[in-house]
DNA sequence: GATACAAACGAACGTTCGTTATATTATGAT
DNA sequence: ATCATAATATAACGAACGTTCGTTTGTATC
């Protein structure tokens, strides 16, 4: 009872850390299994496919997102103090990953952008949820007045997408050595001007 | 000579959709000669290798990138017109390939991250000739007086890169139809903060 | 200690991968 | 028309893929 779903564990911490940096296509079953010393049938027994694995690896992640960044930043009170802690854990949780491995989320996000299937539908959902969270958590601070009131949720939330997503180029890619504290203060930036008063821009077609 | 070339660029051009939508890792040579009616080996000897082939695949973007992104938009006036018509080229670039395919070089960007080898490092390259060519317009913008004096250009175009890619993930994950307007709208946005005097914003250590 | 079930195994399946010889066909120069 | 060479094809290779099978090992319960 324990036995096994202590190594079905133990096989999901070194897949998403192996998914984090090949991608969920090319986590592989044969060397999953050799990096963890287990037969490759005796590993797939786990899951009964390779999407199953797939779905278990991105659900594995998925829980632990909430775990590390979701609650916490529940605890701070509502309005801009939550928003900015989801933001600020956010930040952590990718550069954290980004350090080692990969963030997974981020990765299939471009990968599986175009190809269908219960997987794909299972991260759609997993992302939608999340920048649902921020939205909800932006429109509440402008409620409160914490943000200028033509603040918009979606084009907010939009930018701190951008910021993760280009903090990972920036590091990974690039090896920007600054990326952390560049991808900081563009949070901070988000925030300031969020605040602050601004003069109408011009705008175009919804 | 003309006929070998010829269904080379067949091959790069069918290539390049593909690896947009699978990933330059999914791109393989057996599915791609079956797409072309051409034998595996008769495809594999225009490259000597599949490395070969990713690195022509990468190279063909490139060079298309270049054509029509770079170049024209080198025609406006330096300084902010300039800087303005390669973000400008640069979203449709985007907008277009996400439309059917992909954007591979963003895809890629994504995908190679961890994988070393001449592919990726001929990508960095890609990338940072990119990063460096909206860098320098965006100094010239900077000492026109076109944009305010205190816009530090690196952070500029990293907001600018993290609007191409949160595109990329609303559009063809979440599948957000208003995503071509949203881009559009925080590039316009980016573009008037730029201009606008602001006020000082507290800032981290580098 | 026998019984029952969970967990992992090794071996093999058919398929696809990238790659290599070897052969055939098309093209262009003489 | 001949002949070299470029372009493509056929056939096969070993390796890795996901998956299935029958079996063995481990671990509890009676």
């Amino acid at each position: 009872m324990t036995k096994g779903a202590d190594t079905r564990d133990r096989i999901l911490r070194e897949a998403e850390s192996l998914a984090g940096s090949l991608g969920l296509d090319g986590l592989t079953i044969g060397v999953l299994a050799r990096t963890l010393d287990l037969s490759k049938s005796g590993l797939f027994a786990h899951f009964g496919s390779r999407e199953g694995l797939q779905l278990a690896v991105l659900q594995r992640a998925a829980d632990r997102f909430d775990h590390d960044v979701l609650f916490p930043a529940l605890r701070a009170k509502s309005g801009e103090p939550r928003l900015r802690a989801l933001c600020d854990h956010w930040l952590a949780w990718e550069r954290t990953r980004v350090a080692h491995g990969g963030d997974l989320l981020a990765a299939a996000a471009f990968e599986l952008d175009d190809r269908p299937g219960v997987v794909r539908d299972y991260l759609v959902r997993i992302q939608q949820r999340w920048l649902g969270s921020l939205a909800t958590a932006c429109t509440i601070a402008t409620e409160n007045g914490h943000f200028h009131h033509d603040v918009e949720p979606d084009p907010w939330v939009r930018e701190a997408l951008g910021i993760i997503l280009a903090h990972r180029v920036a590091r990974r890619l690039l090896g920007d050595a600054h990326a952390d504290a560049r991808a900081a203060n563009a949070m901070d930036a988000l925030f300031a001007r969020a605040r602050a008063t601004h003069k109408p821009k011009k705008r175009r077609a919804a």
